[in-house]
DNA sequence: CTGAAAGCGCTTACAG
DNA sequence: CTGAAAGCGCTTACAG
């Protein structure tokens, strides 16, 4: 047995050590510890099942004892892959963003991999490029992309022509079901519909999101559908196209209320122009709900927030980015409970009430 | 001249390519091409001086056709040092968070630094054993510090044992200049009064944020010798605690509309409070700014969203975001604009008006 | 089941 | 001003 193969060559002899004088354990700190070669230390770290258990079990104690942790760098330059995550959205709701990232750290947590965030602009025209160079520089691991980016058909493409995976989250299936996450907005819109129905409502009218966005079409599909189950059918008046944005919902509701029969509910694509639509009423003298019914979609906090609060379709944003991360990192869930829990739930608060007599 | 010096060469022949024929040329390509060796083209990459103006050019005019651009993670294990910037943060409001992240990767474009956050929990018992672990396995070339991490000590103590570099973002200076970034908070508060003051106020009111937060005490310490300006002082029941949510304004709301004589202006923290305090006013049959006026702080999207819209004071949330990440970078701006961009600065709507008669 | 050699794509001393 | 050697901390073939 050499000197370097004895306990006290350890780490923490070392003199190289940065500030606090220590040194991390690498591989070889870890193999030399362990009597083992390094190649068989890096069957434990990837879990081969190629290595006996009695040498499994000395070197796990070795990597316990040390508190050693393989470098991500170093092996991502081996697998010609780093560990490394990135979101890539457009997603204007602050928010959803964070909601969307709080849920895809749940997913990454104990993994091993971080998340690299990556705004971008769909209208720009390197979007593709900057893309590109994102994902080939960072060698990611994959990609995480809510809507509207994850309806970009090109984004996918080059996704897998560069050998990129990626999940994409969306209000429809519109990939391989390996890369979808899907919302079902379109139950969501049915649930606003039933509700508003509920309450007498027949004069209704939609204040659509901007058509850019698939969730306008489901959340505007599910609503027509259920509308349609109980025989009313939306002209083409009693719809009007928004942008998702506060502004656009006053804009909108100036539209709709200063119309004459006046509608008695509005159902809005998000919470954003339900707000907006409340401000509206409020500019031309009118209660919610006395006079006019406003239901919203998302429950993000301006639902509670605004007067009176927003009776609204929940969509669970956090858990969706969960179940992606896991998805994109091949976790296996005890119970599928993915249909289920991706989907919207109707949250009833004070903005809708019965029809006015 | 060998047949590998050849141009035809190059990393497009390879058949080891990925999906779509082609693979990243390398630093050894590029060496190859430019006929030099790599240590050359390292030092062009690393903007040495000690390149002959010919060589340099050359070499660049090869990266530039091949589009090189160098593996971050191969130059991350030769530096021990990754391209990786960590957002360590427990701010909760969504707003801040992503207008934060907005204004560090605008200091960032550019550089080939990457952004990845990371989320905690100050009470967590393994708060600073996670940070350390973090930056230590990622290798962080530095962390971005928001409030309320920023203004914790023991966290800027670790990341110095560890050598880790950091700015610290806070309402007012709690490191070395280097490490920090201020908001100065204080003439945000200042400007508030002011504004109070200016409309006829003597019945002040101030609802303040948690304890935990020190922005809470510097828009208090700012408001509160505005007012001793104009020989005014708020008594310790004209302060209410409240915890920078919507809910907490409500409450404080509620206290302080009840009292008699009513105060006849109130100062929140922050923008969630003030609608929480627009709300109470509602509940309680007041008119804003008719019987009571409100302002709050931060300029977020809420304040627009309540009814009437919040006077506030805007912080430059994004901008500081920029400067934080730019001189964690050590990039130099021309003009030192430091000062001015990170004042807040008072946005006056209609949620503030005269004294009631 | 285990290991010695070569390599991932860069940089740091060290020479010249 | 430029380069050959060694090394960063891992993994992938290839042997045995």
């Amino acid at each position: 047995m050499t000197a370097s193969n004895t306990p006290s060559s350890n780490p923490d002899d070392s003199e190289t050590g940065v500030e606090g004088g220590r040194r991390r354990a690498t591989i070889n700190d870890i193999a030399r510890l362990a009597g083992v070669s390094k190649k068989t230390v890096s069957r434990v770290i990837n879990q081969s099942p190629f290595v006996r258990d009695e040498t499994r079990e000395r070197i796990e104690a070795v990597i316990a004892e040390w508190g050693y942790a393989p470098d991500p760098q170093a092996r991502g330059l081996a697998f010609r892959r780093s560990f490394l995550i990135g979101m890539i959205y457009d997603n204007p709701n602050p928010q959803y963003v964070v909601n969307m990232q709080l849920g895809l750290l749940d997913g990454l947590r104990g993994s091993g991999f971080e998340l690299v965030v990556h705004p971008c602009d769909r209208s720009s025209p390197t979007f593709l490029a900057d893309i590109r160079a994102f994902v080939e520089r960072q060698k990611l691991f994959g990609v995480v992309l809510p809507p509207s980016v994850s309806e970009d058909d090109r984004v996918a493409k080059l996704l897998n022509e560069i050998g990129c995976s990626y999940i994409r989250i969306a209000s429809v299936e519109l990939d391989k079901p390996e890369h979808m996450i899907v919302g079902h907005d379109r139950l969501g819109g049915a649930q606003a519909a039933r509700h508003i129905l509920s309450l007498g409502h027949r004069r209704i009218a939609f204040i659509s999101g901007p058509a850019t966005f698939r969730s306008s079409h489901e959340r505007r599909g599910g609503f027509e559908d259920a509308l349609a189950e109980a025989g009313l059918k939306l002209s083409d008046e009693d719809i009007v196209q928004g942008g998702y944005t506060f502004e656009s919902g006053v804009a909108c509701g100036d539209v709709l209320l200063a119309r004459s029969p006046r509608p008695t509910a509005i159902f809005c694509g998000n919470d954003e122009m339900a707000a907006g639509v409340l401000q509206s009423a409020r500019k031309a003298g009118l209660s919610v709900p006395g006079d006019v019914t406003v239901v919203g979609f998302d429950d993000f906090q301006i639902a509670q927030a605004v007067w009176p609060p927003l009776t609204t379709v929940r969509t669970p944003t956090r858990e969706i980015g969960r179940m992606a991360a896991e998805k994109l990192l091949g976790v296996e869930r005890p119970e599928p409970r993915d249909l289920t829990t991706t989907e919207p739930s109707l949250v009833v608060r004070e903005s809708s009430g019965p029809v006015p007599a």
